[in-house]
DNA sequence: GTCTATATACGGATAGAC
DNA sequence: GTCTATCCGTATATAGAC
């Protein structure tokens, strides 16, 4: 049995979902994902037929992979609001830290295809039909905040994590800081976030 | 005297910002400029010589219209920390409920063009050596916080900021809002993201 | 399955009339 | 300055040999 990354097929996927992540879909031209795979261009569309087809299954399978981090945590019941806020903090910034770029493509290619995509994947549903929404609210309670606020911390946490990798050439570019010196700081920022997530929780 | 915005040049680079802003410019095809200018696809081309050109300036100008919410406040004198910072976060969030798409528009148009662009607009320059930064890390030491989570707070408040308007279809669709309720918290925000700053700054 | 060669379409840009 | 018509490069996709 051959590899699952090294069949034809695979390779093509592959090449196709690092071109299209950093070039976006109207930036990529089926060309270079063929030389990135290292095949000829003619077996792209023998093995997808279309440029949109295979752009279609990297979308799928990456939106799938992103949410992974979230599915995976959310709904134990095991575990204290605050854990999980620890873990899925953690989740992403792994995650981003190895494939910095998913963020912005998702967001930037999300413009062409509204909402459609994210009904899709049932989003809304995964996020506030979730334990740990329903734990955070609980929280949020006892703190005396309005239950109406709750989307925005959902936006500070899901902003607080992300934002710094859509944004990292300019952080990096005030900062002065290196690749490495960038990804020391997102793996400061796995204890840091849920602190001041926390600060903001208990502020007046 | 022609009114600025009615000159043919006007309205193909007003066209053109608007298309850019949308689709990008690789999504973006002379042709869409050229309709939604309501001029012929030649004129374009008389005016601008290419579509590079014309990208170029709408990107120069509208950095320096986001800029602009920046240099305005940051050097003030007179002005309190916590007054520059509701200033900074006003004037954002006010300029981007208008134009809601700047931030992706920048940042997905700055993955190809690293680095040179932002050096161009000196916004390293800008950021870290303005007033702001400057009380910025006298409220830090008065709180007992290291020096070397500049960057961390900057990445925050730019974040709370700004990432919601990058994110607001993913939100929209989470919190099932129309734009005028999306609009409305994000004017809530204008108080609550420096109260936030606040809790984040002074907790341990 | 994989290649070379080619058809076809599309988008940026220009020539030239008005 | 503004238009119509057209050129030409480039990108997707397919035909057909191996």
């Amino acid at each position: 049995m051959v590899a699952k990354d090294s069949s034809t097929e695979e390779k093509i996927k592959n090449a196709a979902r690092h071109v299209f992540h950093i070039k976006g879909y109207a930036g990529t031209r089926t060309r270079d994902i063929a030389e990135e795979a290292g095949i000829n261009l003619a077996l792209l569309n023998y093995y997808f037929r279309s440029k949109e087809k295979l752009f279609e299954i990297v979308m799928m399978e990456t939106l799938r992979d992103f949410l992974q981090s979230l599915t995976s945590v959310f709904n134990d019941m095991e575990s204290s609001f605050e854990t999980k806020l620890e873990m899925v903090v953690n989740n992403y910034i792994t995650l981003l830290v190895k494939e910095p770029e998913i963020p912005l493509f998702i967001l930037s290619e999300l413009r062409r295809n509204p909402t459609h995509l994210l009904q899709k994947m049932n989003v809304k549903e995964i996020i506030m039909q979730s334990y740990f929404v329903k734990q955070l609210l609980e929280v949020m309670e006892q703190n005396k905040m309005a239950q109406k606020d709750l989307l925005h911390l959902i936006i500070n946490i899901i902003g607080m994590t992300i934002f710094p990798f859509v944004a990292k050439p300019i952080f990096q570019s005030i900062g002065e800081i290196s690749n490495e010196q960038f990804s020391a700081m997102m793996e400061e920022r796995k204890t840091l976030i849920p602190k001041w997530i926390k600060a903001i929780l208990t502020s007046k």
